[in-house]
DNA sequence: GCAAGGTC
């Protein structure tokens, strides 16, 4: 009986006599790639429970591909209480919840370990992948008859020649990795333990309280910036705008390296230009900027590509760039790579989006091969990652009608991968420098696009357009209107999930796949909320950060993530062993939790009146927080920092305004651009004669 | 139940 691939199952083949080499791979996508490409002949596809496996033959051997669906494996422990040293690794699904479908996966590779004669680890070569195998040959096989397979794409080509020179088993790898696993659960179970614990001691309750060295490190950058934000105090600035007019085109133009000090200058330097009749050329400038293709995508990219076009989570464009990678329409998106390499038939790929119908996409997609007339070379981003290339389309065509939000990201990803292969754009910016007859300068800026490019393709980064006259110096421009308006600082600092993701990609914490998830565990813990759209740190966020900022510095920093870099490195290079390493780290552990104990009452108690579970001995009058001791009217600590940076920065704004403290205060207190917390102490400071005081003694006038 | 990391 023929079969065709992945149609029938032939029950004599897929149960091979013993002997065979069985080759794990880290999940059913790449087993399937790694059959494909080792089989001489046909792989059979095989299945058991709904999984499959590979059966095929080369150079005489039978060979079982078999593949995992990432870790099965992980330390567990049944022991209750804290500190907590003693845990075992156990398979996942037997402890782990939404872990049920990898006990189909463990039961078959333990049939399919009992009949083989070598082992091959073919998962990812990375430390996950080396941990993934290893534990899997551990368990169910044999490490004495085991070999690594090292391939960095999996493309057929690289896959034979990893197979034919299989190496030993990268012990040293497994180790570090394992280390890598236990030292995050020894931290992470037992800080969450000790927090969990102190709130229960003070009110008797329940609650899911949580701390990692990578979620810790992200909420305490995220109660910063909630405090940044809250605590800005915006300051005027008076910005001149000129209508002007030459050779019949009108443009506008602002002061040049300098601005008005005050409101009162501004208003002089107004009539003082309204007076004259036009501004002279004193130089004009036209410079033409390159721009560079952007590589394609890697998950980070498309995260924040979709959150600023879209406004979408990064937890959102995740799941649905995994849907799309499950239904094949696009490449593997769990990767760090900005680089497509030249092992993959993109001509072929484009081809195929040609036909796409919807969205224009077809069109751009065969302007593309017009336009490359069959040289396509992609720009290479910077970043890379040992596992994936960057995310392109595969040139699968979506069988059904997606989703709007599906059919988004997909865009995008094709979108920003024709762009990739695209030539650069070319940006004209013309620069008129101005002066009045005092000799003030001024600026107008011209932006034109003048050769599209990659641009036609990725639309999304277009410079923003604008025409100036094209004039000579000595030439004049008639004034047509002058007008200043009042500007008030805004706070830079953000705050959102997105930003949250990107903070971390920056300071190298979490990897590709967990750090959405991870912000989303702040938001299920309660340390986040979203509160009209934006992202809110919760008084529990703020009371769980600076607790562990003051009883536990290293797991508040990314600090921890470097340190567990070096002590990983040096058990790859052989100099340290993981039981000498976590050996270490139980007594950092112990230390900590003993100085925890000793202060449980106090920190319960903090916990506890964050959460609303206990009264508060004296509540700020303004928000009902926990009153700082010793503050002004029983403010808590944030009114009084708000306070605080106000007395400090009120004289200048005064200054600037032409007006006294009190005029300055009303002006803050209705102003938008406020941080909340400096907006509810200035009204309340208009009201309280002991706060007006308390700002009174500290507002130095400016120097 | 609690981490972070794989993948479905």
């Amino acid at each position: 009986m023929r079969s065709r691939r992945g149609a029938t199952r032939q029950p004599s083949a897929c149960s091979p006599r013993p002997g065979y080499v069985l080759v794990i791979a880290e999940k059913p996508k790449a087993g399937e790639r790694i059959a494909g490409a080792l089989a001489q002949g046909r792989p059979v596809k095989c299945r058991w429970r709904g999984v499959p496996y590979w059966v095929l033959w080369r150079d005489g051997s039978t060979l079982v591909v078999a593949p995992s669906a990432g870790h099965l494996y992980g330390p567990y422990s049944g022991e209750r209480g804290y500190p907590v040293f003693s845990y075992e690794w156990r398979p996942l699904w037997e402890f782990e919840r939404g872990s049920a479908h990898l006990r189909k996966f463990h039961e078959m590779l333990a049939r399919l370990s009992r009949g083989a004669r070598l082992y091959v680890n073919a998962c990812d070569y990375d430390i996950e992948g080396s941990v993934i195998g290893y534990m899997i040959i551990y368990m169910l096989g044999d490490p004495r008859r085991a070999r690594r397979m090292k391939f960095s794409t999996l493309s057929p080509l690289d896959i034979r020649r990893a197979y034919e020179r299989l190496e030993p088993l990268d012990r040293e790898m497994v180790e570090a990795g394992m280390a890598r696993h236990e030292l995050d659960w020894l931290w992470g179970i037992n800080l969450s333990r000790a927090l969990m614990d102190a709130v229960r001691r003070a009110s008797r309750r329940r609650v899911i309280l949580s701390a990692g060295r990578v979620q810790t490190p992200t909420l305490v950058e995220a109660v910063r910036r909630w405090r940044e934000r809250n605590l800005h105090v915006p300051k005027p600035r008076f910005r001149l705008r000129l209508r002007l007019e030459a050779g019949g085109v009108e443009f506008t133009a602002h002061p040049r390296g300098w601005e008005p000090g005050s409101r009162e200058e501004a208003s002089r330097i107004a009539s003082e230009l309204r007076a004259e009749a036009s501004l002279r050329v004193s130089s004009a400038g036209a410079v033409e900027r390159i721009l560079r293709p952007p590589p394609a995508f890697n998950l980070g990219d498309l995260q924040s590509e979709a959150a600023r076009i879209y406004g979408y989570s990064p937890m959102k464009t995740q799941s649905i760039a995994e849907n799309l990678y499950l239904e094949a329409l696009i490449s593997y998106p769990r990767t760090n790579s900005q680089k497509l390499p030249p092992t993959i038939d993109y001509s072929w790929i484009i081809s195929r989006l040609a036909a796409l119908k919807a969205g224009g996409l077809g069109g751009l997609a065969a302007r593309l091969l017009s336009e490359a007339r069959g040289a396509l070379r992609p720009v290479q981003g910077r970043k890379d990652d040992p596992a994936h290339p960057a995310i392109y389309p595969t040139g699968e065509l979506p069988r059904r009608a997606l989703s709007r939000d599906e059919w988004r990201i997909y865009e995008l990803i094709v979108r920003r991968f024709l762009a990739a292969f695209s030539r650069p754009a070319r940006v004209a910016s013309t620069t008129l420098v101005l002066v009045d007859s005092r000799g003030r300068e001024y600026e107008a800026r011209g932006v034109e696009v003048v050769e599209e490019g990659w641009l036609a393709y990725y639309h999304y980064t277009r410079p923003r357009e604008g025409l100036v006259p094209l004039l000579k110096q000595g030439e004049e421009a008639r004034i047509l209107g002058v007008s200043y308006s009042t500007e008030w600082s805004r706070s830079s600092v953000q705050l959102s999930k997105s930003s949250l993701v990107k903070w971390m990609e920056s300071v190298g914490i979490g990897t590709e796949a967990t750090r959405a998830r991870i912000v989303e565990i702040l938001f299920k813990r309660g340390y986040l909320e979203s509160r009209g759209g934006s992202t809110v740190v919760t008084g529990l966020g703020e009371a769980v950060a600076d607790t562990i900022e003051e009883l536990v510095p290293i797991i508040a920093g990314p600090e921890l993530t470097r340190r567990f870099e070096e002590l990983l490195e040096s058990i790859r290079r052989g100099a340290r062993s993981r039981v000498e390493v976590v050996e270490e780290a139980k007594q950092a552990i112990r230390n900590v939790v003993e100085g925890f104990k000793s202060r449980i009452d106090a920190i319960g108690e903090r916990l506890a009146v964050s959460m609303g579970l206990i009264e508060p001995e004296s509540r700020c009058p303004i928000c009902g927080r926990e009153s700082e001791p010793g503050a002004p009217a029983g403010l808590c600590r944030l009114h009084r920092m708000a306070l605080d940076r106000l007395a400090s920065e009120l004289p200048v704004i005064a200054s600037r305004l032409g007006t006294n403290i009190r005029g300055a205060l009303e002006a803050i207190a209705r102003r938008g651009e406020a941080g909340r917390w400096v907006s509810e102490a200035a009204r309340a400071a208009l009201e309280v004669p002991e706060l007006m005081s308390y700002l009174a003694r500290r507002a130095r006038p400016p120097r």
